[in-house]
DNA sequence: TAAAAAGTGGAGGATTGCTCCATTTACTAT
DNA sequence: ATAGTAAATGGAGCAATCCTCCACTTTTTA
């Protein structure tokens, strides 16, 4: 687990090791709350004074994007690392589908997924990476058109996740609606 | 324009009047400040206490909905109108693409578009049952999938406008993204 | 071990959300 | 017309949250 912010100055042992217990309540505090919990909640859990909390991430975005970075880079390395075995859509549609299965799982994430994931965490960074790997690709062997951007799947997965937060569409539907909107970027 | 809230008794006049004052004010607010805009300042634009917005509007979303409200009823009419000059695909396009355009206009709608479009207003009501009537009538034609439900489209109209609104894709794009996403539901 | 650099906590000002109720205003029945 | 009543109003005010700021403490460095 990195214990510095991933910019520059490495952090002093008191700081690193409160960056630490930050992330750990927050982590519980959000999936508690959702990704609107108060800030003061989740400095109290990690027995923190507030502006702590903040300096350490100023933005909830920065949080949000730290907590999920992690788990994002295991994505990412793991479709990196089977996408031999798949075909190219069959690819995308596995890693929209468990990025879609993360944002769930932080409840909350997905209104702001987008802005996340350009926070330039190492994780976030390898997973749009990852996508436009994926993108490429498929756009090379001529299955998917040449107008698809990154953005717009990150849009596809957010638009799908919303409609599980919000309106509690059954979960089950996400790859149904995969699949819908991978077949509308599919070329033809 | 009906001044009364679709729900049961008719409102007294002077409710009435500032009703519609609240729903005009509140237009140009969340036009000018996003979805999130404070409810005090509609309040006050209004010239209308701040009382009045809740006893009128309990929740963000009721508000939402309201304005949508007539919009979303007119698009339904218009719609039903003219599919007998539109092929059942050509209609949904349509459709879609003005639905489209009324959630880009009033920013920040887009994130609960799906709560919204469930809230019984008459004007959402009607525009899901035209979305139902649209599909039922491709499906019926052979043009659309079967398994494409209402939610599905206006998930994928969600994650249009999202697109739109969140990273600055030039709204002239919209037409060609609906395009992409209808393609994705046609059967083939 | 002392000076410098980095980090800390939490008080407090600002904003917003929402409730509550004394007062005002519109309807209704006579 | 008018009195009675039901509906509607406004905004004071409490609670929650955001976020800044800086006097103080802890770590690192030389």
């Amino acid at each position: 687990m990195a214990n510095a912010p991933h910019g520059e100055a490495p952090l002093r042992a008191d700081a690193a090791r409160n960056r630490e217990r930050i992330l750990q309540a927050a982590e519980v505090v959000l999936a508690e709350k959702g990704a609107d919990a108060s800030f003061d909640e989740i400095a109290k859990r990690a027995k923190v004074g507030i502006g702590t909390l903040y300096r350490r991430f100023p933005t909830r975005e920065s949080l949000l994007a730290a907590i999920s970075d992690e788990r994002l880079l295991a994505l990412s390395r793991t479709s990196l690392a089977r996408d031999d075995r798949l075909s190219p859509t069959a690819s995308i549609r596995a890693f929209a589908g468990e990025l879609v299965d993360h944002v769930i799982h932080c409840r909350g994430l997905a209104a702001s997924l987008g802005a996340v994931m350009k926070s330039g965490t190492p994780g976030c960074h390898a997973s749009r990476e990852e996508a436009r790997r994926l993108l490429l690709r498929a756009q090379d062997t001529g299955a998917v058109r040449r107008d698809v951007s990154v953005d717009d799947l990150v849009c596809m997965v957010t638009a799908i996740s919303l409609a599980i937060e919000q309106d509690g569409t059954d979960p089950s539907r996400t790859s149904h609606r995969v699949d819908l909107f991978l077949d509308g970027i599919a070329a033809r």
